[in-house]
DNA sequence: CAATATATAATTGTATGCAATCAAGGCATC
DNA sequence: GATGCCTTGATTGCATACAATTATATATTG
């Protein structure tokens, strides 16, 4: 079964490498070398690798200077702020049309998210809590209808992902946070736009606070200097 | 003096490009074939042509289908709906910090920038009118001083620019946009952030409400039938 | 004549070679 | 010994050749 077939290696490429630097196995401000990337991906050419750099820096995920090829880009704690607030403010927007037209079937889902993610919570599942926590934010945003937002959100939520994650070690949090979301799904079921907006507006907030906290000393050294060898 | 300098070859297709579909020189849903663009951008070899497509492909500006090539993106009036909704909502966002944090400086600037939309209004000069009211909409949004809304708004203008840009050709509108970019100033240079964001709100309205009666037809034929030759 | 199959042309995806640029180290000079 | 220049190696940008896929036109058959 010769896997060369014709149409998607670029493709395969970007989303390979996103994972990669989504998921943190790539530090902010590293370079990426298409040599060293492709003793990673074996059997993959410098083209499509140079297209999927192309796509990923149109992300926002990757920064490419001419001449010196790619680095994984370094947000300074400025622009994580930045982006943090846009997606307070993106989901506020949401609120009201999500609460408006949601779909029974749609909360009924976002519940079994949610009891999934109180599972994993129990199990200590860092990583599995950490996406189903996404997951259901992402998942109230799109209930809202408007395929723009949802794009966006999604967009900026994997932009700074590493950032958020890098400070969600800590469990001091989380049995708060899942309070939060019940509360949260209160008010979707309740349909209360407002109460909605103001209650994710406080849940990020808070999650934030405790992020920016734990991570704030890890930017000293990964961020003011872009990088070195 | 060959213009033959190593290092931006992609950009520069890039650009252009991206001029050419925003300003409306190519239809949406137009196939843009390699061959096609390299016989207009003279010199151009595929290689960075290719990967100008997949940065436009990241902006949304264009729509690539594997080994069928790159189409402009077409926009379904439910699409470009959900963006300016989008868009009203960031001004929004913007409203309240840009009064909060918006120098002096900036809002003599954009005073400047209204006082020659209004000339071009004047002068019926339809292109430079356009340009300078979404210059002016951009400044306010900079002025919010957060960069990733900066950057969110800008590239999601661009993505609709032609289809609001096809609305703007009736002069009847433009009189009262003046009076509404008047009142906006006004409560920026009084930093009222919540009748500024209601003002924008209201201002983006009404032009939305004549632009899309104008545009409504023209969707007939471009958008449901994606194509043809 | 319609419909399908097949061959052929056109177009896109990928690999690779060459040119230009950048980075590092050695050498000469002061 | 330090500083600046030049050479050399590595890396990126671009052009082009080749492979795979899709579209088109023709022929064949019912």
């Amino acid at each position: 079964m010769s896997e060369t077939k014709h149409g998607n290696r670029t493709q395969t490429a970007a989303d390979r490498l996103r994972q990669m630097i989504v998921a943190g196995d790539l530090a902010p401000g590293q370079r990426i070398s298409e040599r060293a990337i492709r003793e990673h991906l074996e059997g993959l050419s410098r083209t499509p690798l140079r297209e999927a750099f192309k796509i990923l820096a149109g992300e926002g995920l990757v920064t490419i200077s001419p001449n010196r090829g790619a680095t994984v880009t370094a947000l300074s704690m400025a622009d994580v702020e930045d982006t943090m607030e846009l997606l307070v403010g993106l989901e506020g927007l949401a609120a009201e049309p999500a609460c408006k037209n949601i779909l029974l079937q749609e909360i009924v889902e976002i519940e079994e998210l949610h009891q999934r993610m109180v599972a994993a919570y129990r199990a200590e599942e860092l990583m599995e809590y950490f996406e189903l926590n996404q997951a259901i934010h992402q998942r109230i945003v799109d209930a809202a209808g408007n395929r723009a937002l949802s794009r966006i959100y999604a967009a900026e939520c994997a932009r700074i992902r590493r950032y958020r994650f890098a400070g969600n070690r800590h469990h001091e949090r989380w049995d708060r946070a899942v309070a939060e979301h019940e509360q949260i799904l209160g008010f979707l079921k309740d349909r209360n736009g407002s109460l909605l907006r103001e209650m994710l507006r406080a849940h990020y907030r808070n999650g934030w606070q405790v992020t920016r906290e734990l991570i704030g000393w890890e930017f000293a050294g990964t961020d003011q200097e872009p990088d070195r060898k």
